[in-house]
RNA sequence: GUCCCCAUCGUCCAGCGGUUAGGACUCCGGCUUUUCAAGCCGGUGACACGGGUUCGACUCCCGUUGGGGAUGCCA
């Protein structure tokens, strides 16, 4: 038996959504799953589209999303003269020819030719040319392809994922396999990488399923053994369209609104364990009917005959619910840790400054369980680190400007301004009891307090609040809160 | 145009000839709580349509409709 060998394969050509995300994943958990290896190869044949700065980032979400590749990347641009000597190899043993019809039409042009129906290959005069014709050309410099010279027939073979499937051969034509520059296209470099890498299992987008009857075509005419395949179904956003960045550009707050770039999801606050669960349930389920899955668990549970056959459009509520899950799983300190950089940016404090820092750390666990992305705390705990919270101008209306309020206020001034310590325990003691003394219920003192102390009228429990904030910011807000009663 | 593929609640999945069609997200109630969140309990909500096959179809076959993909000197 030999060893499962799958390849992530991208083309450094833009920024990594997270379509790609999902192909890496499938194919890092069947490797894993399987015990075996998972490569990964730069698609840069495109040298005109093809950037570094691209390439980098490939490594960089594929780290983050914690999908770590075996062996040292291939990169295509490093194996052109292979490409090229075995499209050559292909013209000797009669497998391919050279064709000299020209197709350098436009988009539009050939969009309009394929509406009708039109062939757009080769006229058909070229696998026949006299060997001295192609030579005469060839010497006099005109430019040619080499095509593969597909023969009759159908191509079958078994998909893992979409079963049996069949393609005429007259569907693929004779393909091109080497550009007039002697650069290969997608196709050939595809098979030779696969075949060199020892590729075992080819796990790719749908939009590849009837390619594959080319790629095996391919296989047959290098003599080589085409590997098992899997295609996975797109992923669409919420307008059915395939996702891209239109859907990053809906305004923010609509529902219709899905980030598409993993890049974009790190930097909204999501955690990259959700954002792998999330993306295995997109078109793959575990029998068990678990969805709140680890990376470990997914690795033992995947299995590639269980994906699914429909395209699966992207819900960014469930992704956010189960951000929040695991954000509520984190350890306090965890959570903490990966927030201060959010408060930073949001201008609430400077992580050079070590006492905010400290201060922030006490902060955040009491917000934990109410964020649901790590944006989400700079938000929840503004109130916390300004110097006067914003009022909320409902929850003033609501609960200070009432008659009593004000009295109220002073009185759990002088109260806590005398307490031995600021603790929660005393402050929720000496509340309570003062509750008592006038025959209110605890919450009539409660709600004005939180309004004064954060602006809002929902947030954490108030005694936390106010042994986090420490005695001297409550009575100083207190005491502000009180001339805006009355 | 031709070819390939897909089709269960709004969404993601389960189901693989006999089920009150199940779970999750969302939404709506209720409980709990000082509020919110979390948690717990409950509710709304689907087999695209038409033919077959079968004692019996969401499940199998055919067609229709709808959607996606391929048809490149892009990948």
């Amino acid at each position: 038996m030999s060893a499962v060998r799958v390849r992530f394969a991208p083309s450094p050509t833009g920024k990594f959504h997270v379509g790609l995300a999902r192909t890496a994943l499938f194919n890092f958990l069947f490797a894993r799953h399987e015990g075996g290896e998972f490569l990964l190869r730069i698609e840069d044949t495109d040298a005109g589209r093809s950037r570094i700065e691209f390439e980098n980032e490939i490594m960089d979400v594929l780290t983050w999303l914690g999908i770590q590749w075996d062996e040292t990347p291939l990169r295509q641009s490093d194996r052109l003269e292979i490409y090229k000597k075995e499209a050559f190899d292909l013209v000797e043993t009669g497998k391919a020819y050279r064709c000299f019809c020209r197709h350098d039409i436009s988009e539009k042009a050939r969009k309009a030719i394929q509406e009708q129906g039109g062939q757009l290959g080769c006229s058909g005069a070229c696998p026949g040319l006299d060997p001295s014709e192609i030579s005469h050309r060839v010497s006099r410099g005109d430019p040619f392809v080499l095509r593969l010279l597909t023969p009759p027939g159908v191509t079958t073979f078994r998909d893992m994922v979409f079963g049996e499937i069949t393609v005429d051969n007259s569907e693929m034509g004779d393909f091109v396999l080497l550009r007039s520059d002697g650069t290969p296209v997608y196709h050939l470099a595809v098979v030779i990488d696969d075949e060199s890498m020892g590729v075992t299992h080819v796990i790719r987008g749908v939009d590849h399923l009837k390619n594959t009857a080319k790629h095996i075509q391919l296989y047959a005419a290098l003599g080589g053994n085409a590997p098992v395949y899997a295609h996975l179904p797109m992923i669409l956003g919420p307008d059915k369209q395939k996702l891209s960045k239109r859907h990053s550009l809906v305004p923010e707050g609509d529902r219709r609104r899905v980030l598409h770039l993993v890049e974009e999801y790190r930097d909204a606050g999501y955690l990259s364990d959700a954002l792998v669960n999330f993306l295995a349930l997109l078109g793959w389920s575990p029998g068990s009917g678990e969805e709140l899955l680890s990376r470990n668990e997914l690795v033992k549970e995947f299995m590639i005959e269980r994906a699914s056959k429909k395209d699966a459009i992207f819900d960014p509520e469930k992704l956010t619910w189960m951000n929040g899950y695991y954000i509520r799983s984190l350890s306090p300190e965890r959570f903490s840790e990966c927030c201060l950089p959010f408060l930073e940016r949001a201008d609430l404090i400077s992580l050079a400054n070590s006492a905010e820092v400290e201060y922030a750390r006490c902060v955040l666990p009491l917000i934990q369980e109410r964020a649901k992305t790590l944006a989400d705390a700079a938000e929840l705990t503004e109130y916390f680190f300004l110097k006067a919270p914003v009022m909320e101008e409902k929850a003033v209306r609501k609960h200070l400007t009432r008659p009593g309020a004000a009295d109220k206020l002073r009185r759990l001034k002088s109260v806590w301004e005398s307490l031995p310590a600021f603790t929660l325990e005393a402050t929720e003691e000496s509340l309570r009891g003062m509750a008592e003394e006038m025959g209110l219920s605890p919450g009539k003192l409660i709600h004005p307090t939180r309004v004064a102390m954060t602006g809002r009228m929902k947030g954490p429990g108030l005694f936390e609040l106010a042994a986090a904030l420490g005695r001297e910011r409550v009575l100083e807000r207190l005491e502000w809160a009180t001339a805006i009663a009355q």
